[in-house]
DNA sequence: GTCTATATCGCGATAGAC
DNA sequence: GTCTATCGCGATATAGAC
């Protein structure tokens, strides 16, 4: 058995400690560090978070999503920043801007989060598909921002997909190199990039 | 790979009927369509395709993948096809080019099991997932095709990512549409709408 | 092929917040 | 009182071990 945390739970308590979705998160991540995701199991998770198993699947609704609960919030407020966007600007121009903003907002100073959040994901299949899960559904966050600016199907689809993936590439080079390199640099360069792509002739 | 069943089998083939993994995806799938994905268990799949439950196992890593066994081989088609290709093409060029044979000679023809199987995929999330998986193991080996023709790194992610996220964009077009317009073309014109929409200011 | 762990979820009871 | 979070028990199917 390993160290089981048994924070009291004395009788004149409150039933429960406050915080029970947060603890079962770090319980997660401590463990999933440990020993593996797959060699931890959930009644390992709530033994250490002070909870039952039934608990945790209340708070997830299996035991990958432990994993990107911060994640969930990212679809509204890119839904928000592209509803309060200027209407006259154009994807490409709302695309560099927001990225721009998404980066200084959300990514920045979680560096070193972001990257023991990969490593733990890269370890296993099914995390790095729950992974591409959650970038589909920002990516149909971002198509529905487009299309509720007015924009039709087909440019709001092809417009997320190339903010989704820029965004993608560009952390996971943020993440790849030294951390000198501020991430809204290289959004913008990884945007530059593709548009030299697609410019060239074919 | 699945070479391991192939050898396994081959010495005593005549004990099983044959075709025990396309009666497994067959019967699958026929399930999957009548009372759906979640209320289908591998028992029942198993014991209409005449098999035992560990069989089935054998065959697919677990119950989604049956769904997808097909796609199993288009990653090494299509890096075959890139490494096949004049060295000189520039890669827009070869993913229009490259996208275009793969049209034909990988979709045509399949449009009506392909909305059969988009529709049990669509009611289901974890299908959904892993479908998201197989594009991006497309979008992976698209990336080493590039790689291998000497492409840097960044290059090659953001290519694959453009061919992958057309001809996705492509195919559900063709989908949705009443099936007169040839793949090949939506996927032409996938391409110069994103072309456009990237040759934007911003 | 058999056996088993454990992920997952339904149900009823309970405790505290409001 | 209502509402919500938790607990405890139990059932089932997946998936992997032997």
């Amino acid at each position: 058995m390993m160290t089981c945390r048994v924070v009291i739970y004395a009788a004149d308590m409150a039933r429960w400690e406050p915080g029970a979705r947060e603890r079962l998160e770090q319980a997660a991540l401590e463990l999933f560090v440990e020993q593996g995701f797959a060699d931890t199991t959930v009644p390992q998770i709530t033994a250490r978070a002070g909870l039952t198993t039934r608990t945790f699947f209340r708070h997830f609704s299996d035991k990958r999503e432990v994993l990107f609960g911060v994640e969930q919030d990212l679809p509204a407020l890119i839904g928000q920043l592209m509803a309060d966007a200027p209407a006259s600007l154009r994807p490409m121009a709302l695309i560099e801007q927001g990225l721009s903003v998404v980066a200084s907002t959300w990514f920045e100073g979680q560096r070193d989060h972001l990257l023991t959040h990969r490593a733990v994901v890269a370890t296993d299949a099914s995390l790095r598909e729950r992974s591409l899960q959650k970038k589909a559904i920002l990516s149909a966050a971002v198509s529905q921002g487009f299309r509720d600016r007015g924009l039709d199907e087909l440019t709001s689809t092809l417009s997320a997909h190339v903010a989704v993936t820029v965004l993608n590439v560009a952390v996971d080079r943020w993440l790849d190199g030294d951390g000198e390199a501020p991430l809204t640099d290289l959004v913008r360069d990884t945007l530059h990039e593709l548009r030299g792509l697609l410019g060239e002739p074919g």
